[in-house]
DNA sequence: TGAACTCTTTGACCAAGATCAAGAGTAGTG
DNA sequence: CACTACTCTTGATCTTGGTCAAAGAGTTCA
């Protein structure tokens, strides 16, 4: 299979751009580029021009944000066949507004905004998938405000570990931390102190089993109990 | 000027609707229904099945989570002229993710998701006006999210009051708080005594005067150095 | 005019989670 | 293997902001 039939194979299984047509596709893939970026390497910093939203083939990208004394706030671990930074081209600005950084040696593809948004004006389709999009971030956001702003770290952590598991999973069953400990507790807006405070105590507690970044939730009612 | 003429006239001035034209207006105000909510009183309720978005003629409208024992988080404060819960049309389930309540006698125009959706079919430029709309939400949770777990309560109402500051406004502006305190304070997440107590050591540092409900502002750059 | 509300302020105390500092694993590399 | 890099854990201590309780102020209404 060359490159471009790859491509193409690849794109069309997102839900973004599910909805083209082949000349549309076409368009896309002509103006699109794949990216090589390397662990730790920056993609795109927060508050600079945006012109190209993403789609990430492999490896893992953070969304973050920096507090003027270099605190980091997770926003968004991104993962692959996810696109990212999408939304910006419908916001006033056209700035990104998060930083974007590798954490794993990672393929994307960048695409044009400009371009993108003249296909939007074709493809009522399209736009609908985009506002499906932005309707389903928005209500994560909403969610995560409200995580942060009603419930407590454990609370957090609960409902983080119980989201891993897959559809109707009884007990026993074995998660896998998919980026370090760390990372994963500025998602959740808890120091890696307290992450590992609390993954103690539940795991003195019997609900949980650690081992590295394996979790095994021995008693998930237990768990749900907790919140 | 008859009810309808007066419907149509605000209508057109709304930046959702700005873009139908006349017979899809002519639609838009047949389904469109005007409620009066007295205040305290419920519009709509979390997690429940959502069929309708709202304009706010008058008065004053909370968006609001509850925790599980009854501490309210203020996401929203709704002022007239202000669309909300159209962002819904496009979220996973089709129910409101938050709480809707008056906090002063309000009224409202309610509008018909499903048939608001036909006529983003048919009209693009109406599609571009929702993405810009949902743009600007999403842009500002975000923000929200930066406030709260990057930023102490101090800052977040630092950042509020100079918010509030009209354009290029100098020293010694007053700003009016459009609402109570209490409403600002869980709106920012902070509990009232603290609000309150941020409020009196600002006033002691000779930042800011209080008289009620109206600030002023007695060294902007003082303000301003805090962040 | 004063009773009943509601909102706000103030004081005393408390606790969740942050910070600071040291070690313990763990993995990659020459 | 030893060296170096991390990431993670654990302990001791501190701080911000929350909680609880009571009093003050401002409105509404009879």
């Amino acid at each position: 299979m060359n490159n471009k039939s790859f491509n193409l194979e690849l794109l069309q299984h997102i839900p973004l751009f599910e909805a083209l047509n082949e000349e549309q596709m076409a368009d896309i893939l002509k103006s699109s580029r794949q990216i090589s970026l390397p662990a730790k390497k920056c993609l795109f910093e927060k508050n600079t021009p945006a012109s190209h939203f993403y789609l990430l083939l492999s490896g893992q990208v953070k969304l973050f944000s920096l507090s003027a004394d270099g605190d980091e706030k997770v926003i968004e671990i991104i993962n692959p066949s996810q696109t990212f930074a999408e939304a910006i081209m419908f916001m006033p600005m056209h700035v990104y507004p998060v930083s974007a950084e590798a954490i794993k040696n990672s393929e994307l593809y960048s695409f044009d905004m400009k371009q993108f948004r003249e296909i939007l004006e074709n493809s009522r389709e399209t736009c609908f998938r985009l506002l499906g999009t932005m309707g389903r971030q928005l209500h994560g956001k909403i969610n995560d405000i409200n995580n942060l702003t009603l419930h407590n770290a454990t609370y957090r952590l609960v409902i983080y570990l119980l989201e891993q598991l897959p559809e109707g999973a009884l007990a026993l069953s074995s998660i896998h931390l998919g980026a370090t400990k760390s990372i994963i507790a500025s998602r959740l807006s808890i120091k890696p102190e307290t992450f590992s405070r609390i993954l103690l105590r539940m795991s003195k507690q019997g609900l949980i089993e650690v081992h590295g970044n394996d979790i095994t939730l021995i008693d998930v009612a237990g768990l749900r109990n907790l919140l």
